[in-house]
DNA sequence: AAATTAGTCAACCGCTTCATT
DNA sequence: CAATGAAGCGGTTGACTAATT
């Protein structure tokens, strides 16, 4: 007899996950007019956790020790699996949660830095809501963590000073758009977008050195044998093992060392060298990388050229750093600040106007303005910011 | 001291994305 | 290319605690 399936929304089985079927209730099938067959109307995908027996809500010590215990002895493995070898009732995806939310060895709790502070408020500024991606720029925090952190502290202290946490606008500045305000916002908004793609990038990089440092971590100190499921990197890029590779191919992650081998991911590629230049590697893909990615370094980086090929992998060392405070705090946040442009048009290598870093046809003279008026605001910010927590009390 | 309100954050839910078959 | 399994992600909830009335 066929079976048919019927879904609130027309067009949404694509979307429709296999699990409903195990999981729908014999209850709510339904005999169609003619009774030739079942049509099963799915009100919503049942939780995994429905199934009878497992355990929700807050997790135990006990609980905790045997999750802890378990992957110290064997990794994760598959997470749905893992549950029933763990001798835990609990599904797998609350175990998942548990694990890299709270019992990872490699979080950092307690109260957020200042740095750290910055570094959320700026990126949210670029990123929005992913929260993901933001993590990947704070060593040691969770994107749970830090979502948190947003909605209990920064997004309130930020309307209070009267700053839309969404646009990240001063109330009066949107009030006052005017038509040259809003072809600043244009820019600014194509300026977040690149941005946008490069820290998505970036955070697929951190991603990815993370899982290496954390086989690394167990490797090394859980000194286990037998099978290492946790951890498993499976990848189609060609990465290789901490501490191998030679020389500049090497880049500081946020907790380890990551090499690359020939065929170097788009990231770190020398961007912002005119094309001839570009296949040291005798490697054409760089010549066929993102237009976007290309300019999105080199606006973020810096505009001479030279500088860029000097300094080609220092926004990335800048960005991984593992001391938060140096590599967040002066590095990135000076990027974000746009201060890869000041510096670039006030130190030695290049007395570089506006309209000459404009002319350069490396970044505009609008986006040249663009990187001032969001200077100017930022540091506003950081001012304020700043001053906190202490001085947030007076303040508020 | 009890009741109420506000703040915090761990955990859940449901959707999307990615990798594999 | 579609189906499937698994994990990732962001929004939201609700339990707990602290502050206030």
């Amino acid at each position: 007899m066929p079976i048919h399936v019927r879904d609130r929304e027309k067009g949404r089985l694509q979307n429709l996950n296999r699990d409903i079927f195990c999981c729908v209730s014999p209850s709510i099938y339904q005999s169609d007019a003619k009774g030739a067959a079942f049509v099963i109307i799915i009100m919503g995908r049942s939780p995994c956790c429905d199934k009878a027996g497992l355990k929700k809500g807050p997790w135990t010590p006990e609980e905790d020790q045997k999750l802890l215990a378990y992957i110290e002895e064997h990794g994760h493995g598959s997470w749905r699996s893992l549950p029933e070898k763990a001798g835990l009732q609990r599904c797998g995806k609350s175990c998942r949660l548990r694990w890299t939310n709270y019992l990872r060895p490699d979080i950092k709790r307690g109260k957020f830095t200042v740095q750290e502070e910055q570094t959320i408020i700026q990126l949210h500024a670029l990123l929005g809501n992913r929260w993901s991606a933001i993590a990947t720029h704070l060593p040691k925090r969770t994107d749970n963590e830090i979502k948190n952190y947003w909605n209990t502290h920064l997004k309130k202290r930020l309307l209070k000073m009267g700053i839309d946490p969404v646009t990240h606008k001063h109330k009066n500045e949107t009030l006052s758009s005017s038509t040259g305000q809003s072809k600043n916002a244009a820019t600014l908004s194509h300026m977040a977008q690149w941005e946008s793609a490069r820290l998505e990038a970036e955070a697929r990089l951190a991603r990815e050195s993370k899982l290496l440092h954390l086989q690394h971590y167990q490797n090394n100190n859980l000194n286990k044998s037998g099978p290492q499921h946790c951890f498993t990197h499976k990848t189609s890029t060609n990465w290789t093992k901490p501490n191998e590779g030679s020389g500049d191919q090497q880049l500081e992650s946020p907790t380890s060392t990551v090499t690359f081998s020939e065929n170097l991911p788009l990231m770190i590629m020398p961007l912002g060298i005119p094309t001839d230049n570009r296949n040291r590697n005798n490697n054409n893909e760089s010549s066929e990388l993102p237009a976007m990615i290309e300019f999105a370094v080199s606006s973020s980086t810096s505009s001479d050229v030279s500088l860029v090929k000097e300094h080609e992998h220092d926004w990335i060392r800048q960005i991984n750093c593992p001391c938060p405070t140096e590599g967040i705090g002066e590095g990135f946040t000076s990027l974000l600040l746009g201060d890869s442009v000041g510096r670039s048009l006030s130190t030695g290598k290049g007395e570089a106007t506006a309209s000459s870093v404009a002319g350069a046809g490396v970044v505009s003279e609008s986006e040249y303005n663009y990187y001032e008026d969001n200077k100017n605001y930022w540091n506003s910010i950081l001012n304020l910011v700043d001053s906190s927590p202490s001085d947030s009390q007076a303040m508020f």
